[in-house]
DNA sequence: CGTATTAGGTCTACACCTAATACGGTGCTGTAGT
C-alpha cells in the first residue's frame, strides 16, 4: 500500500466528492488505516469530523458501507447530509419507517454494484431477510456510529447491539469502524472485544476541552440544590443545558425557569415525536435559553454556542458525563460545566444499576420455552402468563445472553435444555456481573464528584490521556491546590481536628472518611454503608473515634 | 435507595398525621386501528 498516494487520494475524494477543502487532524489518519483494511476505533469530540471519516472511507473502498446508528433521526441526518454533497455516492436507510417502495429502491441500489451507504439500526440485523441479503451483496465497511452505545446499551437495554460484532462475523468480517465521541480505556476494550475487532487502529484526538471549565458542588438538602441549579441556569450567560435524572423533573425545572421568565422547555424519552422535534428545531434555532432534559437529549443534537451545561444530578457513568458536558463550546469560546448533587442521589443510579430478574420469571419464562415447539416472542409469553412484556423480555435477552437460547426473527427458542434452576443461577449470575460493572461505573463518577484534585486531571486520566498536576480552569484550581469538599453552608474544615478527608472509625459502621463537615454535623462515606450524617457530638460520647491514617 | 403519592385512620369536625405503596432511563420493532 502506498500511503502518500492513499492520502493523496483522500484529499481529492474529500474536495471533489465533499467538497471539504481540508482534512482535519485525524480524519487522513484514520481513513488511511480503513482503506488499508484495518479495523479501526475513531475517538473525536463532536464536531471534529468523524462522519467525514467513514464517508470517504466508503467512497474509496466502493461497495456497500453499512452504517450502524442507534437513532432513526441520527440516520435521517446523516443520510440528508451526504445527499446535499456535491458527487458522494447514494445513501438509503432500511428500518420500520422506511416504505416499501423505499425499501425496494434501497435493495436496488445495494445490489447495484455502486458505492452506497446503508443505514441501519442493529435490530435490523437480527431481520433474517435484511440479513442473508446484506450478507449476498458487496459488503466493503461495517461502522458502528456511537459506538459507546454498544458498551453502555449492551445486553439489557437494547440487546440487539450486544450482537454486532456476531453479525460482522457473519458477513466475513469486512474492516469495522467504530465511532465515538468518549470512551474510556474500559469502554474502548469494550468496543473492540464486543465487535470482534482484531488488533484495531486506535485514533483518539482532543478528549482535552479546555474552554470547558469544570465544577461540583456538592448540597445537603434538596430546596438549596434546586436554588443552586436555578441560579446557575439563569447566570448561564448563553444557551444552556440542564440535565436532571428523571423525567418529572424536566418538567418541574422547566415550569420553573419559565416563570422566572427564561425560554425554557422540558425534553425526555417519554414525550410524543413531534413534541420532542418541536424542542430539538427551538433549541437549534436558538428560539429556547435552555433545555431541561434526561439522557434522551443530545446526540444528533448540534449547536455550537452552548455556553453552559448543568447537571442537577449525578450521572450514570464518567464517560456519560463527559459526553453530556462535551455539548458545550463547540465554537471552541468559554463554557461552563457545573455538577450538583447530594450524596443521595447516588442511589437512584445504583436502583438503575441493580435490578434482578425475578426468580418465578425466570423459571416461568424457561418452562414455556421448553414446552414450546416453536420460537416464542416476549408478548405472547406475557399474555398468557399476566406478566408484563418487559419484565418477559427482559429474561429472554437474559437467557440469550448467558447462552442458554437464541433469538431469531420469529422469537427465542431454547439452545441448551438445562433445568429450570440451572437457568435461574444462569440468569442471575448475568445480573450480578452486570451490576457490579454498572456499581463501578457510578464509583467512578463518585471519585470525580469528590475528587480534591484537579476536575480535568480526574476525567482526562480516565480516559487515559495524560495531563499535568494542574489544568487552571477547574474550580479545585481556582481556589489553589489540594482544596476540601465544598459544602453548603458555614464549612469549618479544621475543628476539633476533624479535617476533611480524616479517617474516623465508628462503633456501628466501622471505619469512614469525612467527606463533609457542617456547624454540628459531619458526612461520612463507610465503605460497607455508604454516606452517614453524624452529630458532631457523637464524638463527646464515644460513637464515634478519629482513627488511625493507616 | 429515596421520594412522592395514596390510603387509612383519627373522630365535636376538619384537616392532618402516619403507614403503605408505587415509581424511577436510554429506543428499536411490529401490529392494530383510524
Amino acid at each position: 500500500m502506498n500511503a502518500p498516494a492513499t492520502l493523496e487520494q483522500s484529499a481529492r475524494t474529500a474536495r471533489e466528492v465533499f467538497g471539504w477543502d481540508d482534512l482535519l487532524p485525524g480524519q487522513a489518519e484514520a481513513i488511511d488505516a480503513v482503506v488499508g483494511g484495518r479495523d479501526t476505533l475513531v475517538v473525536f469530540p463532536t464536531g471534529a469530523g468523524k462522519s467525514a471519516v467513514y464517508q470517504i472511507s466508503g467512497c474509496e473502498l466502493g461497495g456497500v458501507t453499512v452504517v450502524i446508528s442507534p437513532l432513526l433521526a441520527l440516520q435521517r441526518d446523516q443520510i440528508d447530509s451526504i445527499d446535499a454533497a456535491p458527487d458522494a455516492p447514494a445513501a438509503v436507510a432500511l428500518n420500520s419507517r422506511t416504505s416499501a417502495a423505499a425499501k425496494r429502491a434501497a435493495w436496488a441500489a445495494i445490489e447495484s454494484g455502486d458505492a452506497v451507504y446503508a443505514f441501519l439500526a442493529p435490530e435490523q440485523l437480527a431481520n433474517s431477510e435484511v440479513f442473508d441479503r446484506l450478507a449476498k451483496a458487496d459488503v466493503r465497511l461495517v461502522v458502528v456510529d456511537e459506538a459507546h452505545c454498544v458498551s453502555a446499551w449492551g445486553h439489557d437495554f437494547r440487546p440487539d447491539y450486544a450482537r454486532i460484532g456476531d453479525a460482522v462475523e457473519a458477513l466475513g468480517h469486512p474492516p469495522v469502524l467504530a465511532l465515538t465521541a468518549t470512551a474510556s480505556a474500559p469502554v474502548r476494550d469494550d468496543i473492540v472485544s464486543s465487535l470482534g475487532m482484531r488488533e484495531p487502529h486506535l485514533e483518539v484526538r482532543g478528549m482535552d476541552r479546555p474552554e470547558i471549565h469544570m465544577a461540583v458542588r456538592r448540597h445537603e438538602h434538596d430546596a438549596d440544590k434546586r436554588r443552586a441549579v436555578i441560579s446557575d441556569v439563569q447566570d448561564a450567560g448563553g444557551p444552556a443545558l440542564l440535565y436532571v435524572a428523571t423525567r418529572k423533573a424536566t418538567d418541574a425545572y422547566a415550569d420553573e425557569l419559565t416563570a422566572l421568565g427564561l425560554r425554557a422547555a422540558g425534553y425526555h424519552g417519554a414525550m410524543t415525536q413531534k413534541r420532542r422535534d418541536e424542542v430539538h428545531t427551538a433549541w437549534s434555532a436558538g428560539e429556547l435559553d435552555v433545555v431541561v432534559a434526561t439522557s434522551a437529549f443530545g446526540m444528533g443534537v448540534d449547536k455550537s454556542d452552548v455556553r453552559l451545561v448543568v447537571h442537577a444530578d449525578v450521572t450514570e457513568s464518567l464517560d456519560s458525563y463527559a459526553q453530556e458536558i462535551g455539548r458545550a463550546a463547540r465554537d471552541g469560546r468559554p463554557a461552563r460545566a457545573i455538577l450538583h448533587y447530594r450524596a443521595e442521589d447516588f442511589s437512584l443510579r445504583s436502583f438503575f444499576a441493580g435490578g434482578h430478574t425475578k426468580r418465578a420469571d425466570i423459571a416461568g419464562v424457561w418452562d414455556a420455552l421448553l414446552r414450546a415447539t416453536s420460537p416464542l416472542r416476549a408478548k405472547g409469553i406475557a399474555d398468557e402468563s399476566g406478566r408484563s412484556t418487559r419484565a418477559i423480555g427482559r429474561v429472554l435477552n437474559q437467557l440469550v445472553a448467558c447462552g442458554l437460547a437464541v433469538s431469531g426473527p420469529e422469537g427465542v427458542s431454547v439452545r441448551e435444555r438445562v433445568s429450570a434452576g440451572d437457568a435461574v443461577s444462569a440468569v442471575r449470575e448475568r445480573d450480578d456481573a452486570e451490576e457490579r460493572i454498572r456499581a463501578s461505573r457510578i464509583e467512578i463518577m463518585r471519585g470525580y464528584a469528590e475528587t480534591t484534585h484537579c476536575r480535568r486531571r480526574a476525567l482526562l486520566e480516565y480516559f487515559g490521556v495524560a495531563t499535568p498536576e494542574q489544568c487552571a480552569t477547574c474550580d479545585r484550581c481556582d481556589r489553589g491546590s489540594v482544596a476540601a469538599i465544598e459544602v453548603d453552608g458555614p464549612t469549618d474544615a479544621d475543628a476539633g481536628g476533624i479535617r476533611i478527608d480524616s479517617v474516623v472509625a465508628h462503633g456501628e459502621f466501622g471505619a469512614g472518611t469525612v467527606m463533609g463537615i457542617e456547624d454540628d454535623r459531619l458526612t461520612v462515606f463507610f465503605p460497607e454503608h455508604g454516606y452517614k450524617v453524624l452529630a458532631r457530638a457523637a464524638f463527646e460520647n464515644g460513637i464515634l473515634e478519629l482513627g488511625e491514617a493507616a
